[in-house]
DNA sequence: AAATACTCTACTAAATCGATAGACTAATAG
DNA sequence: CTATTAGTCTATCGATTTAGTAGAGTATTT
């Protein structure tokens, strides 16, 4: 399962995406409308910023806005900046791959074939999904 | 990403399929073979007992057996049953499902639309795969 | 009765999750 | 230059989960 923090974090993302506006958007905006809690959306949003995702602006005026082109910015990144592997098993994992403790031979392992797909059929989802898709639904 | 338990649990089961005999395997057998610490393994088989997977016997002779054709049991389900839900969501998972406490309305959640099709890719995978599948790999 | 092998209770250290509190700093308006 | 606005930083928190470990108990067989 999604932590609450990415799931947070991808709504928050798509909440900012949807403004046509060139202007910032208030922490309090998107903590009232997507029902987030303010203190915890603010760690959040601090964390896309350190990645690169969103800029800031402080002071009246300020706010929070994308740094990319939403078509760029694909749902199976968000997950991994936030939450970490989409693979189930680490030595499955592309982005943060891991060798098993327990297992010698990965060639020789059925959970490893197994879990490859597993991963696969979800990267071809979340890959291919980017924020202005999810924004523009 | 799985936890430790169901991967143990999964290539425990695997290795009580891979027997031909009938003799019920031991739980140090499937510790030392697999390279999982006894003593966990110990925890991890009585619940799949618990679950009605798994027989076992105790005294000299004893171990551990499975109760149903290796044909007939599932990825899928080892992993619900020892991990908890396979979907991304709460609101999203077939056997565990809860409402998103800050979601009032599914139909038009975006993320709900995704996150469905990622889970049923990766049910595609897991329902289809049967413990007898992975012990002939 | 001895040996074997699963079972049960209980405990643990460490990490993660989902926040919250409060002081601080930068930007803008007037 | 000062008040207001709004993001930033440090830090702490309780609850839960993870990945075990220890050790006594019980059932079965020889």
């Amino acid at each position: 399962m999604l932590s609450r923090k990415t799931k947070y974090g991808i709504k928050a993302l798509i909440y900012i995406a949807k403004q046509d506006k060139l202007m910032p958007v208030l922490i309090s905006e998107i903590s009232e409308k997507e029902n987030i809690s303010k203190k915890f959306l603010e760690t959040i949003l601090l964390d896309l910023k350190k990645i690169g995702l969103l800029g800031s602006k402080k002071g009246k005026g300020g706010g929070y806005y994308l740094l990319k082109d939403p078509k760029d910015i694909s749902v199976a990144n968000i997950i991994r900046f936030l939450d970490g592997p989409i693979a189930l098993l680490p030595c499955v994992s592309l982005n943060f791959y891991e060798k098993c403790v327990d297992c010698p031979d990965e060639e020789a392992c059925a959970l490893n074939k197994l879990m490859i797909q597993v991963r696969d059929n979800a990267l071809n989802v979340l890959e291919n999904k980017s924020l202005a898709d999810l924004a523009n639904f």
